[in-house]
DNA sequence: TTTATAATTTAAACACTGTTCAATTACATT
DNA sequence: AATGTAATTGAACAGTGTTTAAATTATAAA
């Protein structure tokens, strides 16, 4: 006894050992080119025991999209420091955007592709609680500016949903290579442009 | 010889079938599930057939994003019949949305999927042609709206591309499911409602 | 220490995938 | 009828996610 601790330690070191495996060759190669067998491979061991430890390929990108979600809330949670709502919610902003930028895979993992949500609603919790987590702060910051007189005659939910999908919009045009091959002037900084407009009408609103 | 041209006019037949069936086998199944061999069963060819047509899978999907885009022009042209651009920039972000949310398959390949910007990268045309025109009806509306005095201070591509941003990220974040996972009041009309918002915020800039 | 049980791990198989290419068939022109 | 060209095939290559029976290893009991 203590040989079981010992061995449930093990367990879930090579449970932890795929995810980071997975995760290294997802931001190297991408979804589609990580195949179980790969991430087999560089663990050493074979391709089955992977589904000792997730149920298929999608829990272990839910497993990774959950990590991406740590470290958005992390980075937005330093914002709990600013008093001022309007402040807070266009740094916000700022930060989502470039958590994206600087995180592409990740971003995409988080809010495009499938796999996670896939597995969200194989397991039907009929409930994304990442998504929800992220959105609450955004939900609670606007309202914060709308008791401060903010916003008025806009309804909470769907101007913090318009928002959200604002900067996302811009995001994943990115990520998703709509951007660069447009054919318009500096398109390199369109994105970082197209939230100044943003923050001018957050101004006006 | 007339023979000649209806040997070219069964080509253009046949590869007009490869493009029918991959849209309905598409439509149907989604991008990954739709195989070159599907296709060839479909218009009973071998698979090896599909390859003197098109280079590879990516080029029919780009042949089919294509269509989607006479689709989206086709509705937004209906538009200059609106003398007011800032009724007309209204209506086409509505009309936008509707298209995007009635053919969620179409419009994922249009502006999610990466096939069919692949292809446009592989050829190396840097440049988006579909994606231009329809951004362009956009920037001219929106340039309107300025010479009108609408949106001071903006400038016009960045303030052009923050309004794309939002109605494809409202667009995007159902059709990928970001949505209705959520734990949000009326979330079956979020899409609407913040549209709504976003109009009530295009008035008052 | 031996045995029985349980947990872990593997290898092989299944049914697919996109893509290439040598061989074959079809066909219009000489 | 023979020839040259274009269209078409079928097999092969190198992969994919996933399942399963079997083998191995580890643990606990006698």
């Amino acid at each position: 006894m203590g040989s079981a601790e010992r061995k449930i330690r093990e367990k879930e070191e090579l449970k932890k050992s795929i995810l980071n495996e997975a995760k290294s060759l997802f931001l190297e190669k991408g979804f589609e080119k990580t195949s179980i067998r790969n991430i087999a491979d560089k663990i050493e061991y074979s391709p089955g025991i992977v589904y000792h430890y997730f149920k298929d390929k999608n829990e272990i990108f839910h497993a990774l999209h959950t990590e991406g979600f740590q470290e958005l809330r992390k980075r937005i949670g330093i914002l709990s420091a600013v008093s001022d709502p309007m402040s807070r919610l266009k740094a916000m902003g700022k930060i989502y955007i470039e958590f994206g930028l600087e995180n592409k895979d990740m971003y995409d993992l988080m809010f495009i592709l499938e796999a996670p949500i896939d597995y969200v609603e194989a397991i039907d919790d009929m409930c994304w609680s990442e998504g929800d987590s992220i959105f609450d702060q955004l939900r609670v910051t606007v309202k914060e500016c709308m008791q401060k007189g903010h916003f008025q005659g806009h309804r909470l939910e769907a101007l913090s949903f318009m928002i959200w999908a604002s900067v996302h919009g811009m995001v994943s045009l990115k990520i998703r290579k709509r951007v660069n091959v447009l054919d318009v002037s500096e398109v390199d900084t369109i994105v970082e442009d197209s939230y100044q407009s943003f923050l001018m009408i957050l101004d006006k609103l």
